[in-house]
DNA sequence: CGAGTTTTTGAAGGACATCAACGTCTGTGG
DNA sequence: CCACAGACGTTGATGTCCTTCAAAAACTCG
């Protein structure tokens, strides 16, 4: 049977798409077509409503994707790490807005080469499939802890899944700050910091640098707040 | 610029993909490759953990497709339609379970011959990706309703939702019980009825039959709900 | 009609939000 | 190096929206 993995995809090291020749069309490595962008803290990569002309694959830093309501309710549905592709949509404009958190490489992808990519070159075609898919199960795991999860639970699924993918260790420093978070696991920011206090004090985690750097100290319990 | 849309695939009829010749490998319209099969009500399609070996287009009828906690917690991340694909994964298994809600018939595709199909069909893979695409979009919306709407909106998004896609009309006539729109929306059965009655009483919509026939009597309000 | 299921309604409770104040960290300039 | 201002994080008191528990009403279908 056929498997697809994102991990194709994110394995292309950002340094070996960019060295190739990076405007010469038809290339047989369509990852070569990218340009790399930089962004500080909090900057803006494109907004909601912006004509999508480009996708990006994070190199460095991490950006957070969200929507927002009329009134200023915010939905930040990924943090985007490095390997992550974002920003690819079925419209012409952009859905949900994309910043910065902190210093961010990207690499940007035309859309307008897209058709040619999916034409020319199939096995591009399966990258950004398996990408996309990752995505979709991302999403749906994600519905799972905002329509059904207790605030302890979101948090939990949280940390392990930060720890997962930013780190070899049972130590997380996490990038974002408390209102990112929150915005995220459907919570405030108070309900996210007593939360973590709750941890710290049932032991499952430890807390260090302005609550920044957390140790997941017992990750056995948290994985049975993870269901 | 170049547009992904994901009506391409939903505009294929059912009985036109069925017509070709079945079995006979390479043929252009990929489509064909289809089998269609029938379900009850409460039938399950597939089931968390069974091998995907197929994926599925809705025929007739209306579809779940749920994740469930260890405790029999449930989250409904979307109801397919007619002509909604869904079963599409990026492992070896479902990630979710997929039931019949009512008489439904579906056509279901091998997941094997997804390789061949993408390399020799890039016009296929183009419309599989729309078809994600258009996925991805509606989950983040749900993202959206689910961390940061109230139960009002969260009814109100959900009847403009179904009224789009399934009628024509003011109208809609609703498939699923109400423990299927709790579970969808992340609320309890009993918020949901409170909330419907609760918009009849502000005039927002009138219920007939059981509660399964809405009719949307002020949409323009709902849609302020909408935000 | 009648048993079982589904929906509605009511009363009480709880988890998280809101409002408010205090503590802590960061970075800049004296 | 320290002081200070502003941003960020924590903690407390109170409120509220939704859940839970309970029971009645309405519907379905043999």
């Amino acid at each position: 049977m056929q498997t697809f993995n994102a991990s194709h995809l994110n394995r292309v090291p950002a340094a070996v798409a960019l060295r190739g020749p990076a405007n010469m069309p038809g290339h047989r490595d369509e990852m070569t077509r990218g340009q790399l962008r930089s962004f500080e803290r909090g900057d803006e990569i494109f907004a909601e409503g912006d004509p999508c002309q480009f996708f990006y694959k994070v190199v460095s830093g991490t950006v957070r994707t969200a929507k927002l309501l009329a009134d200023g309710r915010r939905q930040i549905d990924d943090f985007n790490l490095p390997g992550d592709v974002f920003g690819l949509e079925s419209g012409e404009c952009h859905r949900f807005t994309a910043e910065a958190i902190g210093k961010v490489e990207v690499i940007a992808y035309r859309r307008s080469d897209f058709r040619g990519l999916v034409h020319d070159d199939p096995a591009f075609s399966q990258r950004l499939m398996a990408c996309m898919l990752t995505n979709l199960d991302r999403a749906h795991g994600h519905m799972v802890l905002l329509g059904r999860k207790t605030a302890l639970e979101r948090m939990a699924s949280f940390l392990l899944d930060m720890a997962r993918r930013m780190s070899s260790s049972d130590q997380v420093e996490l990038p974002m700050q408390r209102a990112d978070i929150a915005d995220h696991l459907g919570l405030t920011i108070e309900t996210v910091s007593r939360t973590l206090t709750q941890m710290v004090r049932a032991g499952l985690i430890r807390l260090t640098e302005a609550g920044r750097t957390v140790v997941l100290a017992d990750k056995a319990g948290l994985r049975v707040l993870n269901t």
